[in-house]
DNA sequence: TTGTAAGCGTTATCAC
DNA sequence: GTGATAACGCTTACAA
């Protein structure tokens, strides 16, 4: 910058100006800035800019599975949300691994990050409230797991709810839950079958299935042995249900005809042609957006708290917001066979 | 940090070295710093530190779209041959926009990442020459797009010809290639999948497709009404396949008994129980950790040259690695149907 | 082993 | 408009 400022002629803190587009630089001087910066391949220091500005006008985002296709979407919201506002988002990787995550959020907070925006943090609420004692954050698609911590999520229990109603809707009596196992959102999604089932007068069996593919071929198995075999599978997320599509087509079992499948997620693996999986979708997209209007009412409550003398808490309790699902049909859903049962 | 020399009444030297580690302080000094900082919740910053340090211990990398399930395990690779060597990794996502991607790429140099592996980027070689300038940096999975540019590929020409070896072993003759359009690694793939046709004595036809199994309904169509029907396919990359395998069944085609359907990429949606595509495989974690080793080269020998008044040229011209593909045979491939031609 | 002091590259305040 | 000058929070010789 002492070079750039040499090579034009002015003084350090005009090139700083010139950086940051001050208005109150004659049009000469900047272009002189410019040029001077041009050829010296001058390149702002940002770790300079931040110490000095006291502030990073960065968002720190962390994914708990890269591999996870539902993430995707969201952090898409997160990062339009934030560019709106003028921030910057960095994305790090938690690797499905809590400690990875307890690193990256230190990384974070070392990092001066403004907020912190976690997709189903594998952590403990205790561990995550200590975390986020200094920065607002805020839990995207965590279940209820964080009582403690600003959340976002998609209201399950509707979602479930969607799910059952299509398929009795079409006629559908008895009806399985593939259920997510020991999985983030299982007991939720576990809790609104039933509640559902029961509402339409029903009674929904449950079995154990996972949050992969693989773990639906052994549960579909020993479905299809017990007897009355269901007529409808609500599964605990798009990948099982594609697991499940599998495993009833090596077994001969034809969907919709035989078996109609619901999942949850409507990922883009829902919408593959050849699944065309019915799916609750949840708006991940607006659960970014959403996150990142969350931590900025935080992080105006606390400017606004530090100014008043009075001494507000420090932070309102949590909030968690949970937005409404939709269903979207597609082929694999259909009346049961007359007289099937 | 000063609070915290002061309350463990040392000097501000050393609470930094015990912040580093370092191994020339005294247990108790130590343990009486540790304790001052987490009284005050004492957390370093970040950028001072790289201020004071003269470097950032972290690589950028740069996702041409982070929906794409192609980069995930690239990601991953990068990551953790990253970590082994002590580096940090951010994740910045491009979003399938060339300014998105320009404008990560200044922030990673303001930022001053130490090297720079841009997944995919959509970029001209001119540009990122000019960007690269000032940082080691590596392109990964984007054809010879960048002769400039140290660059790490798949070998789609040897990949390709695995795909036509595997169905011409079957003993299929018509093969046709849905292609990728004007996608970055579609002119290799028509290449390579001519060129193998020819080598076997074959003529291969090629229609257009694209990167997304929407593409795949129009030109399937177009393809069944010509004559004579091919009996195997291959497709520019997993998702054209799959919507290949829907636009098939949809018209009462079956897989693999009456056409035969191959795909490039090996994503997970390949694997996906239900589409189980025999598929062409890019070693993608090995292509990441190839990627951190390429720019660990180039960073040794950065400074290597420093040291050497020498002055040897600033960098040695670009490498272009390739890496072999491998096959995976899964449910979507097998003989034609004999008599079927 | 511990302390002193000089940067690191910005921004910000305030006279001019 | 412009230019000194003091932070910002840390690392790192060098001295003690």
């Amino acid at each position: 910058m002492e070079t750039v400022a040499e090579r034009a002629g002015v003084s350090r803190a005009l090139v700083s100006l010139v950086m940051n587009d001050s208005p109150k630089v004659s049009d000469e001087r900047r272009a002189a800035v410019l040029r001077a910066a041009k050829d010296l391949g001058y390149r702002r220091n940002l770790h300079a800019r931040n110490l000095a500005q006291q502030r990073t006008q960065t968002f720190g985002i962390l994914i708990n599975d890269i591999h996870n296709p539902f993430f995707a979407e969201v952090v898409a919201g997160v990062e339009k949300a934030a560019a709106d506002h003028d921030y910057d988002v960095i994305i790090l990787n938690g690797g499905r691994d809590p400690e990875r995550e307890r690193r990256a959020i230190e990384t974070y907070l070392q990092f001066r990050v403004e907020a912190l925006v976690l997709i189903g943090p594998r952590l403990s609420d205790a561990e995550l409230r200590h975390a986020a004692r200094d920065v607002p954050t805020v839990v995207v698609a965590a279940g209820g797991n964080f009582p403690s911590t600003d959340t976002i999520t998609t209201d399950d229990i509707a979602g479930t709810r969607l799910a059952v109603e299509h398929l009795v809707g079409l006629g559908h009596r008895d009806i399985v839950h593939l259920d997510g196992g020991n999985n983030i959102s299982a007991d939720v999604r576990r809790q609104g079958f039933v509640e559902a089932m029961n509402r339409c007068g029903l009674d929904g069996r449950i079995i154990t299935g996972g949050d992969s593919g693989e773990q639906a071929a052994p549960a579909i198995k020993e479905l299809l042995a017990s007897k009355p075999r269901p007529t409808a599978i609500l599964a605990f997320n798009d990948l099982l249900a594609a697991g499940v599509l599998s495993a009833l087509s090596d077994t001969g079992v034809d969907v919709p005809g035989d078996i109609s499948v619901v999942s949850i997620d409507n990922t883009f693996i829902a919408a593959l042609g050849h699944l065309s999986l019915t799916a609750v979708n949840q708006p991940r997209w607006e659960m970014g957006a959403m996150a990142v209007a969350t931590v900025l009412d935080r992080i105006g409550d606390q400017t606004s708290t530090d100014e008043e003398p009075g001494g507000t808490p420090p932070v309102a309790s949590a909030t968690h917001q949970s937005l409404a699902p939709n269903l979207v049909v597609r082929k694999s859903s259909a009346p049961p066979r007359t007289g099937a049962q």
